[in-house]
DNA sequence: TAGAAATGTTTAG
DNA sequence: TAAACCTTTCTAT
């Protein structure tokens, strides 16, 4: 379930469970051997996350990339770790600073792979502005979105203007300022893509700090649970035929550059 | 037991 | 635009 708020969650926790002691780096499955030997027993200096990217960064000066793709996972466990259950692309057991060591098994991910620093540079700088780094600057985005004919749906899907959204960020954040889908970027009026950044910035915090993606207004939703059988609770987002939560409207469903796209044709007019 | 689906990206055509 | 790829989980038969 790997939207950007999922990676930087994970930096958070490897950092805290490895940052400033020895990682024992290992492939159960074999597909990542090659990469674990060259960063096995070294010391984690820090792990961090850019957009949908994980990066560990080794005292060698090596770096630990990992992209989760649709279905990869971390799990964590104290160690000593069970026997590996299905395909471990990568194990880690360390202890970091503390006196507990832990253990961090990664499965079905995309990309495992070891950098050097300017394949790292290179993969940063094709990034767009990731709302959860203090640093980001909305303006790069700005600048490509007022220029693009594209839709502003596809935009915020481009990881190279803005990275770490995914598709139930993007429904939500849409509905919620009331935006068609369809909508140009360079229809989008300065204002609202500050109002877009800002809301994008909040809503993907609060997804890193609970867990899962939250995106209902605390006044639509009458404290109904944020998630129910593993699926958020969304305004649109997997919701087509139902009917919208504000105004009733059949929400909509189609299929943009093969990725599912939902929307209130009467909250988010074209 | 088989099949479909999934919050993603890259490559081929 | 379509297909390929990585893996798990849930549903239908």
């Amino acid at each position: 379930m790997p939207e950007g708020h999922t990676l930087h969650r994970l930096a958070i926790s490897h950092h805290r469970r490895f940052a400033g002691g020895v990682v024992r780096v290992s492939s159960p499955q074999g597909r990542f051997a090659d990469g674990a030997a060259l960063v096995d027993g070294r010391t984690l200096t820090r792990a961090e996350a850019w957009g949908k990217h994980l990066l560990h960064h080794y005292d060698s000066g090596l770096v630990v990339h990992v992209h989760l793709g649709l279905y990869g996972t971390f799990t964590e466990s104290p160690a000593p770790l069970t026997e590996p259950v299905g395909q471990v692309r990568m194990r880690m057991i360390g202890g970091g600073r503390a006196a507990r060591p832990y253990g961090a098994d990664l499965r079905g991910p995309t990309a495992c792979e070891v950098l050097h620093a300017p394949e790292v540079d290179a993969l940063t700088a094709r990034l767009g502005p990731d709302p959860l780094r203090p640093d980001a600057d909305p303006e790069r985005a700005a600048s490509r979105i007022r220029r693009s004919s594209r839709s502003i749906a596809a935009l915020l899907m481009d990881q190279s203007v803005v990275a770490g959204v995914g598709n139930v960020y993007r429904a939500e954040v849409l509905f919620r300022h009331g935006i068609s889908p369809r909508r140009q970027g360079r229809a989008v009026s300065a204002g609202q893509w500050d109002e877009l950044w800002a809301d994008l910035v909040a809503l993907m915090n609060t997804g890193v700090r609970e867990g899962a993606i939250v995106v209902m207004r605390p006044e639509d939703d009458h404290g109904a649970p944020s998630y129910a059988s593993g699926k958020p609770r969304t305004y649109v987002y997997r919701r087509a035929g139902e009917p919208c939560r504000i105004c009733a409207t059949t929400i909509a469903h189609t299929v943009l550059q093969g990725r599912n796209l939902f929307w209130c044709p009467s909250c988010q007019p074209d």
